[in-house]
DNA sequence: ATAGTGTGCTGGTCCGACCAGTCGGCCCGG
DNA sequence: CCGGGCCGACTGGTCGGACCAGCACACTAT
């Protein structure tokens, strides 16, 4: 898109606002460790000298750097705002709008769901160590478990097993992924009319498709485990997605597609 | 991690700030579509009457709403404040953020970066049209034209082809991902100390590829594609990342791994 | 030593003011 | 008559000061 002749050699001349140079800096000194979580913040006022604006500047920024999660202020602490560790919940905001602008549908968040658990699967099976595997185990036991105490538990110990999975996969970026477009997908889908919870003989059957996976993955058999993956979450959404996004679905289904040695 | 018997009944009575409030109504009215993009915001000083809140409390709403990226504001129109089209900055704020705290190394971010644009061509093998396959065409002879314009020039063209790969794929996470992660990892990159442009041998070598995956895609070779993009992208990387790192990329590489029918 | 209280600070919200920038209509010159 | 430049009304950006409720800590009284 970018057409080398044209690439301007001057930056625009945009007018900077003094709150984004506060929160620039603060910004900086967090991503350059010189103030790590737990730290604490000058309070406003102390900010307010500090920077040599007025402590509305000032609090515009606080705001946008609270509304990015890195930082928290409590009214009345003396201790001043506090840095915090950094979390997702960002990320996790941002997709969730770009799911509720509508930009993004129910088939889209599924297939992507399938192809990023899948990988998951298939690098936890290729990286997987013997204590991960008796977690895995354990994890699969816990969700056998949680059958009798109810959907909502039964979805918990699912997403712990998930979770296990994507952490084994020892990629940040995979396992935060996983974990967002996991959220954003359950939200929508409870919006859905047609949206139901799973009946007791469908936990059974997840359950046994989850050790199909555990097996798997003590195998090393990362082709499989991924295509086991995919087909589950296949099956588990397929009822909802409208039908003109099935096709696309089912491509990534794993009918035709994907195998490994 | 939730235990189904310590489930909250009451949810907490959290104070809630006014400006919070503000938020949240805009929000949701252009979530709603209630406000489309382009459409104006009224003033900040009929949004304190319609809010009954001071100018202070409306201008940190509007902070945090245009730190979403979800409105604009410009001195002196009298039109107000505009609400924007859905961008993807914010995630890719997030993800820099992840990236630039530490947690994401280099390699993950190319693993990452293997694994969505290899599912991206995996993908648009499978769906592509023949008027998408010509564009292809198109783009990877804007690739072997841009060599002679420079480094730069060529990085955009390249971008410009996987971005039609992505776009092909029809899936929105996956090709906003795609350019989020490469952004970012192209920003690590270039604060790596070995980093260096390709050169007129790499470029012609990168066109050479790019041909291949085009033609996997053409053939409908979608497990083709899939370990062509990946090895490219593994070599690309594996000079920079750390010898700790990269075991992981070589797993991911697809040295012993996929290959479809 | 401990429990209760008080105080000094915090952040949250409000008010009023000034400045520079932008848009749109008005006026003037062609 | 039409077009271009000027001006004013309003915009957002920033400032200073003020008040309130809430929290942490030290001090006090038991």
């Amino acid at each position: 898109m970018v057409d080398p002749q044209t690439a301007r050699r001057f930056a625009p001349a945009r007018p900077v606002r003094v709150y984004e140079r506060v929160v620039q800096q603060i910004e900086e000194a967090i991503y350059l460790g010189q103030l790590r979580p737990g730290e604490r913040l000058p309070s406003e006022r102390e900010l307010m000298t500090q920077f040599a604006v007025s402590r509305a500047t000032i609090r515009e920024a606080l705001r946008v750097l609270q509304s990015a999660g890195l930082v928290r202020s409590r009214p009345g602490d003396p201790r001043g705002p506090e840095v915090l560790p950094f979390s997702t919940t960002g990320i996790h905001k941002s997709m969730s709008a770009l799911a509720r602008v509508g930009q993004l549908g129910l088939g889209e968040l599924a297939q992507f769901r399938m192809l990023i658990e899948g990988e998951c699967a298939s690098l936890a099976a290729a990286v997987r160590t013997e204590p991960q595997l008796a977690a895995l185990e354990n994890a699969a036991n816990g969700m056998k478990a949680a059958i009798a105490l109810g959907p909502e538990a039964f979805d918990a110990a699912d997403v712990a097993f998930r979770d296990l999975l994507a952490e084994i996969s020892a990629n940040t970026l995979l396992r935060v992924c996983a974990s967002v477009v996991r959220e954003v997908a359950g939200d929508l889908l409870a919006r859905n009319p047609a949206y139901r919870p799973n009946g007791v003989e469908e936990m059974r059957r997840a359950v046994r498709r989850q050790r199909r996976v555990l097996a798997a993955i003590r195998d090393r058999a990362a082709g499989r485990a991924q295509t086991l993956v995919r087909r589950q979450l296949y099956d588990y959404y397929r009822g909802y997605v409208s039908p003109a996004e099935l096709p696309a679905l089912e491509l990534t289904r794993g009918q035709s597609a994907p195998r490994r040695a």
